[in-house]
DNA sequence: ATGAATTGTTTTATATCATAACATTTATTT
DNA sequence: AAATAAATGTTATGATATAAAACAATTCAT
């Protein structure tokens, strides 16, 4: 009768499967769905593509997205406080800004306070660049929940991550 | 007495805020905090940080970890196989495989079936890199579980971010 | 008033990722 | 069997993201 180990040394005909002397801690190995940074990253992508092709038509990326909506929230302040709390360094800011205002949908003012600052605005045209942004931006994110199977896997999951999230 | 639009509409002279006319339709934008694809990617970097700085003296990077891992779980399997299973284009697996090779912890033997594949193995010492990777592993996966609450919270995340990867 | 820190900017380097083209080899069609 | 198509690894290239260093103008701190 073949034991187990017989069966584990057994190559297999059909895959071409090497000999277990090839990898024998193999149970040791973490299963890649199984290790939360990576099941992560793959995540993020998935929802990002969801993002890249609902904004294809009006051409925005996500952290345009963002910079736009923190704007609107709260007109006014500085690049490096938007840049901040994007987690974007104020270097690789400039390109970005310098995007928004040649599209003509937000703008720098410098502020008669701080000659070294600028804060930021949106325009007229951005107002209502905003309007058409969120009502993409809610079907998209409509998309991501009814994935998740509703509003409270989606709290669930919020909760999760932003145990992850470190204090930077 | 002071109405609540009376309120909304108050500048704030702590912050310099702007007028309530600058931000009508405030309450409609979603907070960050509250955006499934920005708080996944925040916790994503949060964790590929700490996976950086664990791996920082093996200098290994979260794609070679993932290649190695897949190799010793299955050697033998073609370039292309273990590139597609990570989402990696093969075109730019090349130059990663490059460098495993390079460093002696894997390699490409020809095999004589299919002329144009390589399989791919790990070296014997990759073997021994393995075990000093798994090591540094666990404790990175340890410290990620520890801020999630537990196994079982790392379940259900992984539940949860499995729903949202898509069928790629 | 002098030196230190902040802000926006430019420049540069590196890493990541996608696409196209190619040679070699294998599979499929005629 | 010959011709055509597809797969595989590779090279080259461009786009994008990200980090770091240096700088001028301005503000802050001592």
């Amino acid at each position: 009768m073949m034991t187990l180990e017989d069966e584990a040394m057994a190559a297999d005909p059909e895959t071409g499967q090497r000999l277990a002397a090839d990898n024998e801690g193999v149970s040791q190995l973490p299963e890649m769905s199984s290790i939360v940074g990576y099941v992560l990253r793959r995540a993020q992508l998935s929802v990002f593509q969801d993002f890249i092709e609902s904004f294809a038509e009006l051409k925005l990326r996500p952290a345009e997205f963002s910079v736009l909506n923190l704007i609107a929230q709260r007109p006014g302040q500085k690049q490096s406080e938007i840049a901040e709390q994007l987690g974007i360094k104020r270097a690789n800011f400039v390109a970005l800004m310098d995007g928004l205002e040649r599209r003509g949908v937000a703008e720098r003012r410098k502020s008669p306070e701080d000659k070294r600052s600028h804060s930021l605005h949106l325009t007229a045209e951005g107002e209502r660049f905003l309007s058409e942004m969120l009502s993409v931006w809610n079907a998209h994110e409509q998309r991501i929940i009814q994935r998740l199977g509703g509003d409270a896997e989606r709290d669930k999951l919020i909760e999760l991550l932003g145990r992850l999230s470190g204090p930077d």
